[in-house]
RNA sequence: GGGCGUUUAGUUUAGUGGUAAAACGUCACAUUGACAUUGUGAAGACCGCAGGUUCGAUCCCUGCAACGCCCACCA
């Protein structure tokens, strides 16, 4: 019997979870409409949250829309698997633990690598976990007995063997690269993992020989090994091609005593300089700028480190060595001054590079780096999407996907830090390479027993690990175990925000290609951001961010869900919360109706076909048909990915149709003899097809009424037959 | 700089080649009913700006502006 209002869904909520829980409705296998080969399957990897990670805005969107995309495939009888994770973060993570280590008063180099793996874990063990009671209050079916995280074992193994496996197809190289090198994390970003900020700045105008160079960054003159112009640029044709001998500061002597020094330096002529800024002339550093280290390829320059991994000069720079790069900047401007070299200083607006993680500036510095080759997995994943194995909704973000596999680079994928999966490779421990300067090691899943180079040694692992992306781009095959893999393997629809499409998707798309043939998902849904209220980002730095939890807490995660999904247009979501407090009404309104059809009908649940209604007056015939019209419009909007519309749908339909006009007509005829029994199962069996229609939407109030309800054989609305 | 997108009532959003809907908010009236109320109704939009195509444009095209995102560049 359904008690008198208000629904209370703080009660309601916890309880019905932990039975949804127990009843192992969530694991697919247990389904009982979904036994055997033939049954239909409904697949969705969730996007993996951080270990780190508290839940936000974002998530609650995301993973609303997968839930009722399961749910709703689970009432169709669709075998629907939802395949919960977490992702080991590696940067993210190792930060978190240093932070907490700094507290302590302590640090990863006192601990030593092991030590602090260990730490990481605990941290994990403590911490890690969560989000997945985070997400359990938002009212996903996941299914919770087959959690997986990036670092577990048989993930692990999925992730060095597909590293050994590239390397055995000849994609993976070792080379030198001008990095983005974080000096606090101690590791090479990619481009993706870069920010920017604007700082103000000085350009300063230097005198090389008869050129002037504008550059921001005077001290690294001593890695130059060019000046560059553009090819068109009639000033400076003359000199393309030439060697000039240049007088400059010295790196000898003392601090004390700037000295003149002669230096030789190649003019080239490139592209990439624009002859409007500056001068038109640029001097080409290759070890320290990346634009640089394209040109110095394009010319085969030399190149000359002289920042180390700290962000100090190194010995190459003599006098300077051990100056972090802001002072010797300093200093080498003053002596170029004294000698009078500078000629001009602009102030000037300049965008550095930051990381993503700790904001510290970026170094760019030369670095043995690990490669994946991208040029056929890049077209592979191409042509997936070209030839429809996935499809990418909203259609035009197949655009922004294909013009970054278009115009890829080689994807770095080793990293320097410690958290991470280390990469299979073993260097002979006595010589790094051989006369060739071939280097010497062996890709292998265990360490060899014996050195095949020195025959003597202990092998040595790279102490470099895997991008994170790596990683997590296989995690549609290596989330599952591998019996799982007949069965659930490729997924059907990938949700997610448009900032990872390529970062991950588009990785996962060609990983799945590579490892398992095919590709990972059929379809693949892009949604939008949830910004604060005046279309600002939320973020915790800008003060802008919502936490979810306080509205579940308060108003219920169906309310919560409903908020979400109501405001979600075909584009971002300026957060209004507003609609919560509209999703608690209307969850207290379907409380209520039902309630008045227990009162006034029997209400009982019959699935027997005896029952079917008929319509004998006008009102039962509109309600009728706007029932198969709401039914039919809702499946058309899921299939097409229109959450909101099928809610806003779902919502009239129940609201006006139903409550505002077919209730109140029902009074009456439930005062009529000869209407009273038909009526009766009009609104016993709308209410339930709507329980039902909705229950992807706002399954804890729809499963509590149906639980409220009397009826033979009931288990859960979750899966009864929709 | 290149690309993609967005711009519609106070707010958040739908939508259509024939001058526009909804929810929330506001206001008025009714109501104690299954409903911490609910119902009925009202006010409120030159559909970003300027051109063009068309008998007709909010919708199609072009340009501009603002905002957002992605990519590139930033010596």
């Amino acid at each position: 019997m359904i008690p008198e209002g208000p629904y209370d869904p703080l009660k309601t909520e916890p309880t019905l979870y932990d039975a949804w829980e127990r009843s192992g409705y969530f694991n697919p296998d247990n389904l009982p409409r979904a036994k055997g080969k033939r049954a239909k399957k409904y697949i969705v990897y969730m996007p993996l949250p951080n270990v780190t990670g508290t839940l936000h805005m974002g998530h609650l969107l995301n993973n609303t829309i997968q839930d009722i995309l399961v749910r709703y495939h689970r009432l169709r009888g669709f075998r629907a698997l939802y395949l919960p994770g977490t992702d080991h973060a590696g940067i993210a993570t190792q930060y978190v633990v240093e932070k907490e280590l700094k507290k302590q008063g302590t640090n990863r180099f006192v601990l030593g690598r092991e030590e602090f793996i260990k730490k990481v874990w605990e941290w994990k063990e403590q911490y890690g976990n969560l989000i997945y009671a985070q997400l359990r209050k938002i009212g996903i079916s996941a299914d919770w007995s087959r959690t997986r995280f990036t670092m577990d074992p048989t993930y692990a193994k999925d992730v060095t063997n597909a590293f050994i496996a590239y390397h055995k197809k000849g994609l993976i190289y070792r080379g030198v690269r001008t990095v983005n090198w974080c000096p606090r994390c101690q590791t090479s970003l990619s481009e993706l993992e870069l920010e920017y900020k604007e700082e103000p700045a000085t350009l300063y105008y230097m005198q090389y020989g008869s050129f002037t160079v504008a550059t921001v960054r005077p001290e690294t003159k001593f890695g130059d090994t060019a000046l560059a112009v553009n090819p068109r640029d009639a000033r400076y044709k003359q000199y393309v091609g030439k060697t000039l001998q240049i007088e400059s500061i010295s790196t000898e002597g003392t601090l004390e005593t700037p000295m003149r020094a002669t230096i030789t330096l190649k003019i080239v002529a490139d592209n990439a300089v624009d002859s409007k800024f500056g001068t038109g002339v640029i001097k080409v550093t290759p070890a320290h700028d990346s634009v640089d280290f394209q040109i110095a390829e394009r010319h085969t320059l030399p190149l000359i480190q002289i920042i180390d991994e700290r962000g100090k000069m190194n010995e190459r720079t003599g006098k300077y060595a051990g100056m972090n790069v802001i002072d010797a900047r300093k200093k080498v401007v003053d002596d170029l001054k004294a000698l009078g070299l500078i000629t001009k200083e602009e102030a000037y607006t300049h965008r550095v590079a930051i990381c993503y993680r700790c904001a510290h500036v970026i170094e760019p510095i030369p670095s043995a780096q690990w490669f994946l080759k991208m040029n056929t997995l890049a077209k592979s994943a191409l042509q997936a999407v070209t030839k429809k194995k996935t499809s990418i909704f909203p259609s035009r973000f197949e655009k922004v996907y294909k013009d970054w596999l278009a115009h890829i680079h080689d994807w770095t994928i080793s990293r320097q830090i410690w958290w991470g999966h280390q990469l299979p490779v073993w260097f002979c421990a006595h010589n790094k390479e051989d006369k060739n300067k071939k280097e010497l090691f062996v890709v292998a899943n265990k360490k060899p027993v014996r050195c095949p180079f020195c025959k003597k040694c202990t092998m040595e692992q790279s102490p470099d690990v895997l991008d994170t992306w790596f990683s997590s781009a296989l995690w549609p095959f290596a989330g599952l175990s591998k019996n799982d893999l007949n069965n659930y393997y490729p997924g059907s629809a990938l949700i997610t925000a448009r900032d990872i499409l390529n970062l991950w998707v588009a990785r996962m798309i060609f990983s799945g290609l590579s490892t398992m043939k095919k590709v990972p998902f059929a379809r693949v849904f892009i949604h939008g951001t949830v910004l604060a209220k005046d279309g600002r980002r939320m973020s915790k730095s800008l003060g802008t961010g919502i936490d979810p939890l306080m509205y579940i807490n308060k108003n219920g995660a169906d309310a919560t869900r409903f908020a979400v999904i109501w405001q979600m247009g075909g584009q971002d979501i300026r957060w209004d919360e507003a609609a919560v407090i509209a999703g608690q009404k209307f969850c207290n309104k379907i409380w209520n109706a039902a309630r008045f059809i227990q009162i006034r009908t029997d209400a009982t649940l019959s699935t027997k076909k005896t029952s079917v209604p008929r319509a004998k007056t006008s009102a039962d015939k509109k309600i009728l048909s706007a029932l198969t019209k709401t039914k039919k419009s809702v499946a058309r909007d899921i299939e097409s990915f229109a959450f909101s519309k099928a809610l806003h749908t779902l919502y009239d339909f129940f609201w006006h149709d139903f409550c505002d006009i077919y209730l109140e007509i029902s009074k009456h005829q439930l005062d009529d003899v000869k209407l009273v029994q038909n009526t009766r199962t009009i609104l016993s069996s709308t209410l339930l097809q709507f329980l039902k229609l909705l229950h992807p939407f706002m399954p804890f109030v729809t499963e509590a009424i149906y639980q409220e309800l009397p009826g033979k054989k009931k288990r859960f609305l979750m899966i009864e037959e929709l």
